[in-house]
RNA sequence: GGCGACGUGGCCGACUGGCUUAGGCACGGGCCUGCAAAGCCCUUUAACCGAGUUCGAUUCUCGGCGUCGCCUCCA
């Protein structure tokens, strides 16, 4: 049983599912108006994590995750630069998961577009005025947060201390708003903007109503998990939250955030890698694996710094894997089943990755010394335990590159010259396949190639 | 101003009131190797400061200093 940090609770509880052997998770995606960000290649990930170690264990996954394919941003974008609006969602949207296929996420079971619920939206909408849970104002329809008691919950703050201090800041539309916290539910559209028709008039979803709406429709209420970036605890989850609670809905029963990627000591990454926070920025000059293993290596509450010696030290690491894994390929074996326990045990504890990395990289030393002491046994079982822990977080192992014909001649010929002592022409070969791109290890039993 | 995190060895980063240690990366030494590579072994060295609780605190409490997040754009 996998126990997880509740943000409601503030404590870690056990993840209880709705129905048993199944797990159906809501998580709020992008607003497809820009390339991705580390940041969100952060969220994904963590939650990709998830998913894969509780697919694992046997739990079948529903995970809907939306695209915000409406939202001002998108229209302001649109307006600058004398597109349609939803050329730059489509565009954004591929590569948004073009992004997340090369970082090795899967795509959710349910990808949501706003744009598809808006009548189911209005639905809410409608049916929170007839509550008298929203109101009109000029330029839209507002929920009113007061007729929620426990609004405040997921921010773990009374409203009116919040509102104490933000006093600097400009609080949005409205003078006509009846509290500060209010928030917009439907934005009347000036001419011009995308509008869908509703009885106040045309407009657009606010930001809030789309994740409700989605939410309950496709997975149905008192759902299992709702998850996010931690920036989406206040306002965005508490608004989703308030709207349900409003009209008596039962929402999520489980809350995770996930913590920042944050700055670093920023020279370093800025020169080097150009626009940092871009993602595709990132994936083009590393192996996408590495970022995933940094992410492996920091509790996922944890703030992370995404650095050029944090990567690099990620590469590194992932390099001895999948050595490893290349002289071990051929071993199998039923998986060692302490290190499995081992690393569930980590894993149930608030996924505690860094401590089941601890256990997967112990288990790759075991096995490579088991290797080296000719203890084949051994070697297959923990060698299968590690497999089984790569596919838990879904760490694909670099061991199927094909090695083309050239090469194999070569490295033929380089271990006939070693058995003939030749080793000018030996280091020659090695250095002429090196140049080819094969990391060359010249062992007693032949040579091995990997592909760098 | 409110709320909340955090401050661990060269870097990253876990656990933990004492027991032998996280783990990764980097540095150094060694074994292995024709030489490399890979692998293995060893080494180095810790808990921001102060007070308190305790037989004993990096771990609990309080105070200080510092960093960060949220307080209606945001993964």
């Amino acid at each position: 049983m996998l126990n997880l940090y509740d943000t409601a609770t503030a404590q870690i509880r056990p993840l209880k599912q709705r129905v048993p052997g199944e797990l159906s998770i809501y998580l709020c995606g992008p607003t497809v108006y820009g390339p991705p960000h580390i940041g969100h290649g952060r969220a994904t990930l963590v939650y990709d994590i998830l998913r894969r170690y509780l697919e694992w264990t046997g739990v079948a996954v529903r995970l809907v995750s939306n695209i915000t394919d409406i939202d001002d941003k998108i229209i302001d974008r649109a307006t600058r630069e004398s597109r349609p609006w939803l050329d730059i969602a489509q565009k954004c949207e591929h590569v948004w998961f073009e992004s997340m296929a090369r970082l090795g996420v899967k795509r959710p079971t349910d990808v949501p577009r706003a744009t598809e619920y808006v009548d189911q939206i209005v639905g809410l909408i409608a049916d929170l005025v007839a509550k008298e849970a929203a109101y009109r104002t000029d330029d839209g329809i507002y929920m009113n947060t007061s007729v929620v008691a426990d609004y405040g919950l997921l921010a773990h703050q009374k409203i009116d201390d919040m509102l104490a201090g933000g006093g600097d800041r400009n609080v949005f539309g409205a003078d006509q708003k009846k509290h500060p916290a209010d928030f917009v539910l439907w934005k009347f559209s000036k001419p011009g903007e995308p509008s869908w028709p509703s009885p106040w008039g045309e407009g657009r979803p606010g930001w809030h109503s789309e994740c409700v709406v989605m939410s309950l429709e496709l997975l149905g209420e008192g759902f299992d998990l709702h998850c996010g970036g931690a920036d989406l605890r206040f306002p965005h989850h508490e608004n989703e939250r308030a709207q349900a609670v409003a009209l008596g809905k039962d929402f999520a029963h489980h809350w995770m955030h996930n913590g920042f990627v944050v700055d670093t000591e920023g020279e370093k990454m800025s020169k080097s890698l150009g626009n940092v926070t871009n993602l595709p920025d990132l994936l083009d000059r590393y192996d996408a694996r590495a970022y995933r293993m940094l992410l492996l290596q920091t509790h996922y509450r944890s703030p992370v710094k995404v650095g050029l010696d944090n990567i690099d030290a990620s590469v590194n690491a992932l390099a001895g894997i999948d050595s490893f894994a290349a002289r071990t390929s051929s071993l199998t074996a039923t998986p060692d089943v302490a290190t499995l326990d081992a690393f569930r045990a980590a894993m149930n504890d608030d996924l505690n990755t860094p401590v089941a990395m601890g256990v997967l990289f112990d288990a790759v030393r075991r096995a490579n010394v088991a290797v080296d002491a000719g203890d084949t046994q051994s070697a297959a079982s923990v060698s299968s335990a590690v497999r089984e822990m790569c596919i838990a977080i879904g760490l694909q192992l670099d061991v199927a590159k094909a090695v083309d014909a050239d090469a194999q001649t070569l490295a033929t010929a380089l271990d006939k010259a070693r058995a003939a002592k030749d080793f000018a022409t030996a280091d020659a070969l090695r250095a002429e396949l090196q140049a080819l791109g094969y990391f060359v290890e010249t062992t007693k039993a032949g040579t091995t190639l990997r592909r760098a």
